[in-house]
DNA sequence: CCTCAAAATGATAATTATTACTATTATTGT
DNA sequence: ACAATAATAGTAATAATTATCATTTTGAGG
């Protein structure tokens, strides 16, 4: 893997922007800053840097791919009305490739939790 | 909701086919029984089924969703070589909406949990 | 510091999954 | 049987993502 200006950039943007963005969403932020980067450039490197690692994507919350700077296990919850993804401390379900193996002697690689529900600050509004 | 025969169809034919199908897995499927449905009608009433509970929707495994006819709780693990869809019992993990609550403070209405791997089959014959 | 092969890019076309639209048909309460 | 309502088939439209490809950038070796 060769380096890349745009690479940098947008694993510099992700990590800016603590809010789980979509390839979308993390595009137009690029775009401020460097309005030359195609968007085609941006999926390519998340996917990329998801593949080694250096990143988290997250699929399953609400049908588009989300990319999380955050590496380390943890989870998520998406508020279904405003759509905004929080972070779930991985120590609520701890191990559970393990788990897993035992009572189906599948071997887990990896594995993702989306939780749903109305965030506190929804929950105000309403 | 009014009855169709479209829809009790397609619950029938989601109930034979544990493989937890696609909307288009499924549609090819129903088209040998009844070849004039919709592929639209397929969806619509995947969708609707699943809104009221009858059955499960289940997305994050591999970008497309999955239609499963079992309500009760439990998880799901996809083979990243064949893409078969395997159930995952529910107490391997059970009540998590209350550990993320007590945590965190946020309601959980729903959540899903999507394992990957390779299957014992795929297993073997590499 | 040149050269060149490998990798990456931008721009856009193509693909895939899903939903929207609309005229027609089926269902159901009265 | 009638009318109101919901559902359908068929297709167009949309959204998200990937593929293509000509051009540019990178980095290792002479």
């Amino acid at each position: 893997m060769k380096y890349s200006r745009q690479r940098e950039l947008i694993l510099k943007s992700l990590r800016e922007n603590c809010i789980h963005p979509t390839a979308e969403q993390l595009y137009d932020f690029i775009l401020q800053e460097e309005p030359t980067v195609s968007l085609a450039t941006v999926y390519r490197n998340l996917n990329l840097l998801a593949e080694n690692g250096m990143v988290k994507k997250i699929e399953g919350l609400d049908g588009t791919a989300h990319f999380d700077h955050q590496t380390h296990d943890h989870y998520h919850f998406i508020c279904t009305r405003c759509g905004q993804v929080f972070d779930v401390p991985y120590d609520i379900a701890p191990d559970l490739e393990t788990a897993v193996e035992k009572q189906t002697g599948l071997k887990v690689t990896s594995y993702d939790i989306a939780f749903r529900g109305i965030c506190q600050n929804c929950r105000k509004i309403n």
